[in-house]
DNA sequence: AATATTTGGTTTATATCATAAACCAGTTTA
DNA sequence: TAAACTGGTTTATGATATAAACCAAATATT
């Protein structure tokens, strides 16, 4: 698009844009904490945090805290510079 | 979602943004001046312009110049209002 | 000691959507 | 007259988003 950049399909859909920012304030994030935050259903959440995952933007770990299953995330080094590279995009259409 | 304001699943498209921001600075703009400023394909954009003008977000009128078939499409007041909306509910997701 | 409920998720069915290819009517060019 | 161009529209398809259904383990309830 001549005038317009491309805006990054993975990070161009609600849910994983507010995951990715909630995980750059804070050093990682467990997923009933992103859940909350968002307001997600856990479903939801469970799929896109896959898809931010695949694309290399978050890295995840899942353990155990104490008998509770726990999956942790945390935004990588690629995944801070999408956002930044999408935020630049997105100001080729609005005028922020 | 708690901390973040629902995007406007009309406008959360790229190439929706980008007519209705070409549209939000000239007072109208037709379909092959919409086309070569966005580089969508002639098909692409005719189906988002319609999307466009059932959310009644810009206004369309065809008709013909000498005899060429002309659209012209124009952002509505509706429309306009969306825009900011949306801008405001993207900030709650990404700091400007 | 069964049974029910809660927790922390994952899997999957469905409906929607985005996109380009195919198409079309009319016009101009060769 | 045929070929190619203009200004689009229609439609086939594949991808996507989402919630519902599901699951295993732990805890609470009777």
């Amino acid at each position: 698009m001549p005038d317009f950049k491309t805006l990054d399909p993975v990070l161009h859909q609600s849910l994983r844009l507010a995951v990715v920012s909630v995980l750059v304030a804070v050093e990682s994030a467990e997923f009933v904490y992103l859940k909350e935050k968002t307001g997600a259903t856990a479903g939801n959440l469970s799929v896109q945090i896959d898809k931010l995952q695949e694309a290399g933007y978050i890295h995840v770990v899942k353990d155990y805290n104490g008998k509770k299953p726990r999956t942790t995330c945390k935004i990588t080094p690629n995944g801070l510079l999408a956002l930044e590279t999408y935020i630049t995009a997105l100001k080729s259409y609005i005028n922020l």
